[in-house]
DNA sequence: TTGAAAGCGCTAACAC
DNA sequence: GTGTTAGCGCTTTCAA
């Protein structure tokens, strides 16, 4: 109770008593102004170890327009219905954690917070915009797999500082990075051609994600470019449990198989399960190239050879690429390629 | 740059004047506060839908003193090192998403935002007690798996509504959720026995966790009452990796071994791996019982027995815990106790 | 280099 | 039931 009063009395107008100067020049230290007499400065922070105070955020965002956060919203559009909720089913994929992690490894030095927002229908999405309008974070990182989602365009109407996950489906001005995923598939197809593989199939993610299609279409390509007319493929939701019944489903229609790319680790690790249950033999019998490289990669039996996909490094480019934005709010939107790479283990 | 213009000149004032009424009456439209005529609720409405007014936040934390976030802040001291960073650790972690989702499924139908935190170091720490200093929260969920992390203290101290993951170390008043370990730990073992194993180790968590010692010494305590004087045990450090070696290390030192409890899924999943390598069969050779309930269980070969952790149902409840702090302050601190049940699959 | 003072946009007494 | 008004705590011109 008197901790709280104290808490809520502390004001610069304090300070500045306690240290017998204006509250402007309380100000001018904190905020480390240039033009502060050093002599008055030292009498100043004394002033505010004293008395402990803390400057009010909100008051100072009221004058600043700023607030020291930024946003990172998930998105989903709302007619997707899987088992599990969306909460559920996003905090517990890998992705998930290396973009969070990648995020915050640029965040942190900078003092600069991060709060979660999920949008995965409508009203969430009114909530969020709503939300962004009043003021609450200085920018958007928008993570929005699914080319349909109304989300990006609906932010760039904002004119709010964002960055978008993925290439924007439409065109509209708005920063963001985007993994090659051709390099990537054509990484996937050429391995498993020199391995000598003669019949490849795909496990791809689900076909509204524009990553899931970009993938099962450049290793279509690519393979054609090996001389081979028809890639027989599954849809996948990205789970495990989906890799494995689709690997399974492969396997039944399509005996001869001795090489597939899927278009997740743990997909990949899925189809190893599967196949492990049958008794094919990997790589010998089948080749499996997985595609992320998250952690589960180097923990499958076999280990999976994988396309890295610089999950992290994506994650923390938009936030530099927000926070430049945030800064400079007038400069042209951006964009940055990352290409992924063939990390070569056992199970190709 | 006019889009800009116009967001910041809609205040509650503009709105004011299109309706013809007093700032007051749009606030009390605004915040639902009762006695206004309805017509003139209406033509508030309209006027705000009209001017696409937005409540600017700042100006209205500083006065009513709330601002509509808790803080999520992931806590870890100074002198643990992994191979990993803290960051890349910690998001990586199924447990983690859990906790996450659990406290998502009740912040977000209230319109609560969620701001996360890390707090791994001394200047870390420091940072976060400021930034709570600040108001930038109404309260803070703490998660903080290690017993001598001194946050709980320190964000006690503030006198800000606050929960904690677990029992604290030290007697201090706070309000806290916690799972019953030992109640986990005796299923896991009574299971064990039951089975008919003879020859019973177990694989821990790091020591320096409070949920880990409690497993240890809680499945320990277990066994001995089934007459079972000694128990080996090899400590982990909850990757699946450190399951691996250490079951590893197990079947080396202990090669009679026909039970074990890993204290984390994740790990067990590394000990099946190990036992699959040297082609001793679970449950026939060697039955594992893990310890979470995660994702992974379901996914192992064979599937994992287990102790379900009801992460997401606790993490909901220091989420409720805090929202009732936040609302009524000055209540008495809270804890709620969990209790784990058995999860019985293929693997004893 | 420093101080005085004008707000930032909103809520909540208080008066009508 | 509605309007008036006094701040909330801070930054930032503008003068001095």
């Amino acid at each position: 109770m008197s901790t709280r009063e104290v808490r809520r009395s502390i004001t610069l107008e304090h300070v500045a008593q306690v240290a017998g100067v204006s509250r402007a020049t309380v100000s001018r230290v904190i905020n480390d102004v240039r033009n502060v007499d050093p002599a008055l400065q030292k009498t100043v922070q004394a002033a505010i170890a004293a008395t402990g105070y803390v400057p009010n955020q909100a008051a100072r965002s009221l004058v600043t327009r700023r607030t020291g956060s930024v946003a990172l919203a998930v998105s989903e559009p709302e007619h997707r219905t899987f088992n599990e909720p969306f909460i559920g089913r996003i905090f517990t994929d890998p992705f998930f954690g290396r973009l969070t992690s990648g995020i915050m490894t640029v965040l942190r030095p900078r003092g600069v917070n991060l709060v979660l927002m999920l949008a995965e229908n409508d009203e969430a999405r009114s909530h969020l915009i709503g939300y962004l309008r009043q003021g609450h974070v200085d920018g958007v990182i928008l993570f929005s797999p699914h080319v349909d989602d109304p989300l990006p365009r609906m932010i760039t109407e904002l004119s709010l500082p964002a960055v978008l996950s993925r290439r924007p489906s439409e065109p509209i001005p708005i920063s963001y990075v985007e993994a090659a995923q051709q390099t990537g598939t054509k990484l996937a197809a050429d391995h498993l051609v020199a391995r000598g593989c003669q019949h490849v199939a795909t496990i791809s993610g689900p076909l509204d994600m524009a990553a899931s299609e970009e993938r099962l279409a450049g290793f279509r390509d690519a393979m054609s470019r090996h001389g081979f007319a028809y890639i027989p493929s599954v849809e996948g939701n990205f789970s495990q449990e989906s890799g494995e019944k689709a690997m399974a489903h492969l396997l039944d229609e399509y005996p001869e198989i001795d090489g597939v790319f899927v278009a997740s680790d743990l997909m990949a690790q899925g189809a190893l399960l599967a196949l492990q249950d049958r008794n094919v033999r990997v790589p010998e019998d089948v080749a499996v190239v997985g595609f992320d490289d998250s952690a589960v990669a180097k923990a499958c039996r076999p280990p999976l050879t994988t396309i890295r996909h610089p999950v992290e490094d994506m994650a923390a480019e938009m936030t530099r690429l927000l926070l430049g934005s945030i800064e400079k709010p007038d400069q042209r939107v951006k964009s940055v390629i990352f290409e992924p790479t063939l990390v070569v283990r056992k199970s190709a």
